[in-house]
DNA sequence: ATACTACGAACCT
DNA sequence: AGGTTCGTAGTAT
């Protein structure tokens, strides 16, 4: 099943079988819109709202184990927060695997609910964007995270 | 087998 | 400020 939900420059797109989320991304042609799981959360983010996606089930069982293990990591930097490559490494248990990270992030199946968009580099700086830099800083100020010349600060939003 | 990453630290100009 | 080098695991060719 798949649903999608209509935004400013395009589409959201969900795919589900019942309560269970397979994947999420975006697209630029219209789709039909339906109702999916988590379709009232996605619309209060948008309008830039505090949403917490915690309670949505995704599907991580196709993935290696590696790349589960930083999705379930990454799923939890809250609503604001932003967190490194390096940090999320980590916490899987290799702080020189940051490049593997990036490498999940690129391939996130699940655009918002696991929000690659608040992992940024060490040193502030955004980083890299499956939809480009710009969406990312989008995403970002929204959830009202600031950025001075380009980085954040990392005092005032870090997670880890 | 080989080359490439949404990175980061160290060590250079 | 910028550039180079290397490490590491998954993916793609």
């Amino acid at each position: 099943m798949k649903g999608a939900l209509k935004l400013d420059k395009g589409f959201i797109v969900v795919e589900y079988e019942s309560s269970l989320i397979k994947r999420v991304y975006w697209t630029n042609e219209s789709e039909e819109e339906k109702n999916f799981p988590g379709r009232e959360l996605f619309i209060d983010y948008f309008s830039g709202k505090k949403v917490d996606f915690g309670e949505l089930n995704i599907d991580l069982t196709e993935f290696p184990s590696f790349f589960k293990r930083i999705y379930e990591v990454a799923r939890r930097i809250p609503y604001g927060k932003v967190t490194s490559y390096k940090s999320i490494a980590e916490l899987i248990g290799n702080s020189k695997l940051q490049r593997v990270v990036g490498n999940a992030m690129k391939n996130n199946p699940f655009l918002i609910i696991v929000p690659c968009h608040r992992v940024v580099k060490s040193d502030g700086s955004l980083g890299n964007f499956s939809l480009g830099v710009e969406f990312k800083k989008y995403l970002l100020t929204l959830e009202g995270v600031r950025l001075e010349n380009e980085k954040v600060s990392c005092f005032r939003y870090w997670w880890y």
